[in-house]
DNA sequence: CAAATACTCAAGGAACTACTTGAACAGTCG
DNA sequence: CGACTGTTCAAGTAGTTCCTTGAGTATTTG
């Protein structure tokens, strides 16, 4: 069976890998990153905690190449290396969802109850899109939207939306999306929606799996 | 943001995941579970482990749904719950790859030097297969070709492989393959039909990329 | 050049993880 | 049923990880 040392080395190297993702903050880290880069204080505050501890698991993360940085001026950017790291963090929320018993507890827990939500996968959106039949709006940070949103889409943070529904045509289905399956804006939007008596959907999954499934999108061009 | 207990909470549970890959030994568990179930002594003799440790690790990877168990008379067979939980083996393993740097070393330092061996892709031996020009050789144990294998490959275990030579025909390209892109099984087949002057290559992936790629596979019907 | 800003590094303690040894616990088969 | 086999559990030790505090290092701006 080959060399037994050299052997457990390279499979310790892709352990590193795994352990790199293997602290919660550290997956909050990614998630966030998927979205686009981001400098540390904003890391920081993104997954509450303080900036030292933040650059910690970020040095962690680089060191297995999971993301990248940036200086700009004073401040030092990260991103994610590559779209497969992404992917990765994607597979590994999959699995998790799939097989992981406890999981189910955890995410009600933060999503609350989804049951009367209605959702919308990629494929229906696409189609309808092209239909034109549907509002599509982006309630995530306006910087995230400016970084890269669904082509057609509007912006209107979750935490406006009840100011700016008057915006918002009454005629017509509108689908909210955010960062992901596991992020509880578009819920929140599709809630106040309803609410106010409008049909609303969340889309299944968010910005980050739309541009990887290579969906149409736009991005505000830097001036 | 939301409920920041409830939301660290959560991510702590996809961590949990990506804690149970995040061990040498359980990557090396989960490497060879990808090739088809195995009891829990193969299991500690294939990482070198003692039936205790290996027990210890299958539990912490039961713990998270990533395997799953089956009495057989007096032994216990363990699995990977799901084709997902390989493909995000897969998916770690291509991160490592591409992003963290000191893999290439320890790759080297296991599998030797690649640089003279001559591979095939997968959709290039599919293609070929069907041409029927090429013969197909699996280089793994007799228990993991009868448990699936490529359609129409022989089996020929790589250290049976220098008694078996006179078998393989001359006037043909001979491609081997094993377990995986670190597997060395193939590589020494390879390696040992070229210096016996055949043309061999090495399929870059091994059975189970094969399988889920959905090319042809049989197996060994029980009988 | 000095001050300010943004980030990283170092030390330290509490909490977890890996592996060993030896005992306990199923199921199975005679 | 009672011995046996294969597997798991428990205790113990050495080593690692996480987070905090406070000091240190780049880079920009006045």
């Amino acid at each position: 069976m080959g060399d037994r040392v050299a052997k457990d080395a390279l499979f310790d190297g892709f352990a590193e890998v795994a352990k790199a993702m293997a602290n919660g903050r550290r997956a909050e880290l990614i998630d966030v990153l998927a979205q686009g880069e981001r400098h540390v204080e904003e890391l920081a505050d993104e997954i509450g905690q303080s900036v030292a501890n933040s650059s910690f698991h970020l040095r962690t993360l680089a060191t297995t190449g999971l993301v990248t940085t940036r200086r700009e001026g004073t401040r030092i950017y990260y991103r994610l290396t590559s779209d497969r790291v992404a992917e990765l963090w994607s597979a590994l929320r999959d699995v998790a969802a799939a097989h992981y018993a406890e999981l189910d507890d955890l995410a009600a827990a933060y999503l609350g109850d989804r049951s009367r939500l209605e959702e919308i996968t990629q494929a229906q959106l696409a189609e309808r899109l092209a239909a034109g039949d549907v509002i599509v709006l982006d309630v995530r940070p306006t910087a995230e939207y400016a970084a890269g949103h669904i082509a057609g889409a509007h912006s209107i943070p979750v935490d406006q939306l009840a100011a700016a529904l008057k915006a918002v045509p009454r005629d017509v289905d509108v689908v909210a999306y955010c960062r992901g399956p596991y992020c509880v804006m578009a819920d929140d939007a599709v809630r106040l929606l309803r609410r106010r008596g409008r049909r609303a959907l969340r889309l299944t999954d968010g910005f980050p799996e739309w541009q990887r499934a290579q969906l149409p999108v736009e991005m505000e061009v830097a001036s």
